[in-house]
DNA sequence: AAGTTACCCAACCGCCCATCT
DNA sequence: CAGATGGGCGGTTGGGTAACT
């Protein structure tokens, strides 16, 4: 009856992964893809939650994951969707490529949240602050709304397989503390280049890569061109059948929008 | 230089729905 | 069909660090 529990949650380790269990994890998924996440930690060799190892590699290790703030464009677009479907961070996620939800979430609560209150701007309403009265939404707007939404989407989607994390810090238009640059891709991708580099698989005829021929992913030794992404995609899809990498965004929005 | 405050974000928690037995 | 779990999701927390006093 039923399933089995998840974890015993005994022996269970919780806090900040390390490199070695992030190596653990990394060759795990690469070598046997995403089965059930429960027994992902006892094949993989982590004393961890199905559920902890499940939100690593989603949130961090990844191979198509973008670091860095999120650009204008993507912060644009969060804002067009957030007020379209609210809180509904995994569905916002899914319109942009290469970033989760987690990140999504954090950005607009640290970051987009301030700024829409500084425009004025209720960020749960997104109608003026100092109006009275929210009015009722008229659903007329709602298909252009979405409209625009789709366009900054597609917009995006062509700037995502060709630029070089285009997501870098730049900061030319952010103006106030957003900028901080605490927030240093740098260190980050050393790290993950390390951990991907210890894995035996980066040549993996399943990945088909290697870091040589990487370019804007290449601290995962991921191609970057457009074709290259588009292939890796295809490879990528076709070697792990149906399984949901987090790269659902890419297929989802080729199907909407990929074709105009 | 030391202490305090503010900020960021990775990770956890708990709920819900789909699925399994 | 009912009960239980897995997986996904949104909300929240806590540790680390930069900025400020």
């Amino acid at each position: 009856m039923g399933r089995q529990p998840c974890c015993d949650k005994l022996g269970v380790k919780k806090g900040p992964w390390t490199v070695e269990e992030d190596k653990k994890l990394v060759n795990f998924i690469l070598t046997h893809g995403q089965c059930c996440w429960r027994a992902v930690p006892k094949l993989a060799g982590l004393r961890r939650c199905g559920k902890s190892c499940r939100l690593r590699w989603t949130n961090y290790l990844r191979p198509d994951l973008k670091r860095g703030l999120l650009t204008e464009d993507e912060e644009r677009l969060v804002i067009d969707l957030h007020a379209r479907l609210g809180n509904r961070w995994s569905k916002i996620a899914a319109r942009l490529p290469g970033r989760t939800d987690n990140e999504i979430k954090n950005h607009w609560n640290t970051h987009i949240k301030k700024k829409l209150i500084k425009m004025g701007i209720d960020p749960l309403t997104h109608e003026p602050l100092n109006k009275e009265v929210t009015p009722q939404h008229n659903h007329d707007d709602d298909h252009h709304d979405l409209e625009v939404i789709h366009e900054e989407s597609q917009k995006l989607c062509s700037h995502v397989s060709s630029s070089d994390n285009s997501s870098a810090p730049t900061d030319q238009n952010s103006s106030t503390d957003e900028s901080r640059s605490t927030s240093d891709p740098g260190d980050d991708d050393l790290l993950m280049n390390y951990i991907w580099s210890e894995t035996i698989f980066l040549d993996d005829p399943l990945w088909n890569i290697s870091p040589e021929t990487s370019g804007s992913y290449g601290n995962f030794g991921l191609p970057s061109s457009e074709d290259n992404s588009d292939r890796w995609l295809l490879d990528y899809e076709k070697d792990f059948g149906d399984e949901d990498f987090g790269l659902g965004c890419f297929s989802d929005m080729d199907m909407n929008y990929g074709t105009q």
